[in-house]
DNA sequence: TGCAATGCCTTGAACTTCGAGGTAATATGG
DNA sequence: CCATATTACCTCGAAGTTCAAGGCATTGCA
């Protein structure tokens, strides 16, 4: 038989990151991740709370966050911060992706294989 | 209302970018680019037959790629090059993954917005 | 003869993301 | 004082991709 593919979905895993990649900076909360992510891109990047929450809520059981509540001028808000394990997970998903978005580059500079780039 | 995200799925079109970009160098067949993906990736991009094929159609009925059939070794193969639509879309493509690459890049460094990079 | 590789293709399941909507509290402005 | 916008949480269905597997036919090799 042909050899087959396995690859688990090679472009996903970027909100994640993104979500990881902030909040290993500082704590924050949904809504203000959403916006972050926005205005630090210059909105090139926009996703929404229906992409956010959900990777929150999934990061937070898989014990790679860890959540604390805190009112700050009468608003409720769910501070997110990364447990050890979060960031073992940041670091894996940075690494797949600067591998991807390599892997990329050399194919549209038509780079060939070991090639360096001074 | 709260300002609503107008984000056409920030992370696709990366196999067509692909496909394209090979066809620009030289004149390929499906089941090459597939392997041509594989190997000039050293396996980190391994795109299934089943998404290269539906981007080939998709490309020639967009009249970005045209299709030729041509039999070597009692093989009929189909060969696809690109068209100057294709070329625009091509480059229209690359902006894109090289706008959203960039910003992602920036996200993991820590950079803030117009950072230069020397 | 049988199995692997070449070469084309399609399809169903699984997964993500988008876009919109719902709830509730606090500012703001007319 | 009341209506609207903003903050802040959340969920869900529709839409779009990708994966994995399969089917078909031919050629090469042991």
């Amino acid at each position: 038989m042909a050899p087959r593919v396995t690859n688990p979905n090679f472009m996903n895993g970027v909100p994640e990151l993104l979500v990881l990649t902030l909040l290993q900076q500082e704590e924050m909360y949904g809504y203000e991740i959403v916006q972050a992510i926005r205005s630090r891109t210059d909105a090139i990047i926009a996703v929404g709370e229906g992409v956010v929450y959900p990777v929150l809520h999934g990061l937070e059981r898989d014990g790679a966050l860890t959540a604390r509540r805190k009112t700050v001028n009468g608003r409720s808000r769910i501070y997110y911060s990364v447990t050890p394990v979060g960031s073992y997970r940041l670091a894996d998903l940075s690494r797949s992706w600067i591998h991807l978005a390599t892997a990329i580059q050399r194919m549209l500079t038509g780079g060939q294989h070991g090639e360096a780039i001074p």
